[in-house]
DNA sequence: CCATCTTTGTGCACGCGTTCACAAAGACAT
DNA sequence: ATGTCTTTGTGAACGCGTGCACAAAGATGG
């Protein structure tokens, strides 16, 4: 017995489940482009197919959000963005703090997608203190001394870490105990926060390395038995069966 | 209907599943670090806290590649980061290109994690004639014009996208004509490809706004007071209704 | 007003992923 | 060698997410 049971059931969503949640984001992207197309109405066949999923499960999504169709008709377009945008708080403002005004900071602050819906970069920290004053998408850059005071001041409860991995923790220890309870991970690391504030992680690499999984796994299929010829002392180790690949596992490094 | 779309029931991952492929990255990370530490062994329990993750849920994990631990002791790190590494295909070399180098391209194009681990950014390419020849991250921005050759001659399979939304499908469809089969996506748009190509989406926008979903949540627990009849227009699901276009419809929030 | 047609909303079944809990396996001390 | 102790590997239960398939709801036309 190592641990005492802290078991959170996850997060407590107002029934509505976390794997919708992360598709209202899409649904609203395609209503938003047929709202500026001026498309009144919408079945759930289109729209899912807009959005790139099932429609079955688009029905079942927004069946959580309440009855929003009309049967025979399809959904109110309008109406639909506005109640997708309410259940995801976009209708009101949001300011968020960038943390590490590198390449990827920078890129982040001139991101169109950040402004273009709710959210408001309130402000760009970065440690260096050459980078301070600077002007990064016409905003100055300020201070890491201040970043206390910057959260405080502009109601900030959502930050970005685009810092380097080894800075990453201790800015976000920072930006938790001055009140941000919601972060946005660049940095590849993993994250340690208390109870209540939510951490989203995007990490290149690791995407990278899914694709290259599965890209590995095509070749091996097309021409299979190529890729095995690194040599290697025998190990005794790895008697085991894998099931029917037909995968044979024999190196080891010294 | 003009897509016809085929629903890929998920990649068919030879015995290993899609979730465990996720955190195999987050596990050779950590090991890793342990390896340049020069740990020699770690438990489950220890590489778990380390990598974020359930132990149990580690050991199943690693159960799917095979019995590589020893019982009483644990894992040897750097068999372990050898094993996963295969695993990943990232024993060999691939040759990536990024299309689109605005702020976001030029970030990912100077980001060290690209090159870290198995991946060389083999092209930059942007569609502005302008940038044509300028060097980013040490490497001349080539045109859009010599994609497929480009591809071609370095026998590229992954290519990243960071283009302006509008251009995506377009990068895309040549991007796949050309040979590539695993697409990073990080435009905002849903990607349609064929079959046996892979692509994954980073979004941002997607990422805030579920973060914004969860904060608006807490937010609301705390004071319980204005969720439904806040801003919204007085407009029932019965009255909606917009006439023959022409109307401006009143129901978007301020 | 009734019939028909379209499309939503959802009950249900199934499969995947997660977690628990424990037996088996090996290290280590005596 | 034998017993004890640590840690793996996994069977089994459970819960979530997905997709099918269909009844209910409403629009539309006669």
């Amino acid at each position: 017995m190592a641990t005492g049971r802290t078991h959170r059931p996850a997060t407590r969503s107002r029934g509505i489940p976390e794997a919708t949640v992360a598709r209202l984001p899409l649904y609203l992207r395609a209503l938003t482009a047929l709202s500026e197309r001026s498309v009144p109405t919408v079945s759930s066949e289109e729209l899912a197919a807009a959005a790139g999923v099932n429609s079955a499960k688009l029905r079942k999504d927004f069946s959580y959000l309440g009855s929003y169709g009309t049967r025979g008709v399809g959904y109110d377009v309008e109406y639909l963005v506005y109640q997708i945008s309410r259940e995801l708080g976009l209708t009101q403002d949001w300011p968020v703090v960038i943390v590490g005004i590198g390449n990827l900071g920078a890129a982040l602050a001139n991101y169109g997608g950040f402004a273009s819906r709710g959210f408001r970069v309130a402000a760009l920290i970065d440690a260096d203190p050459a980078m301070a004053g600077k002007p990064v998408a016409g905003m100055p850059v300020q201070h890491t001394d201040d970043l206390e005071k910057i959260i405080s001041d502009n109601g900030v409860s959502i930050g970005v870490i685009a810092t380097p991995a080894g800075a990453a923790q201790q800015v976000c220890d920072r930006l938790v105990a001055a009140g941000v309870t919601s972060i946005l991970n660049f940095a590849p690391t993993v994250l340690t926060v208390p109870d209540g504030v939510d951490v989203r992680k995007v990490d290149l690499s690791i995407e990278l390395q899914i694709l290259a999984f599965h890209e590995q796994r095509k070749a091996g299929e097309e021409s299979a038995a190529d890729a095995d010829a690194a040599a290697g002392p025998a190990v005794t180790k790895n008697q085991h069966r894998k099931g029917p690949d037909g995968d044979v596992p024999a190196v080891m490094p010294a």
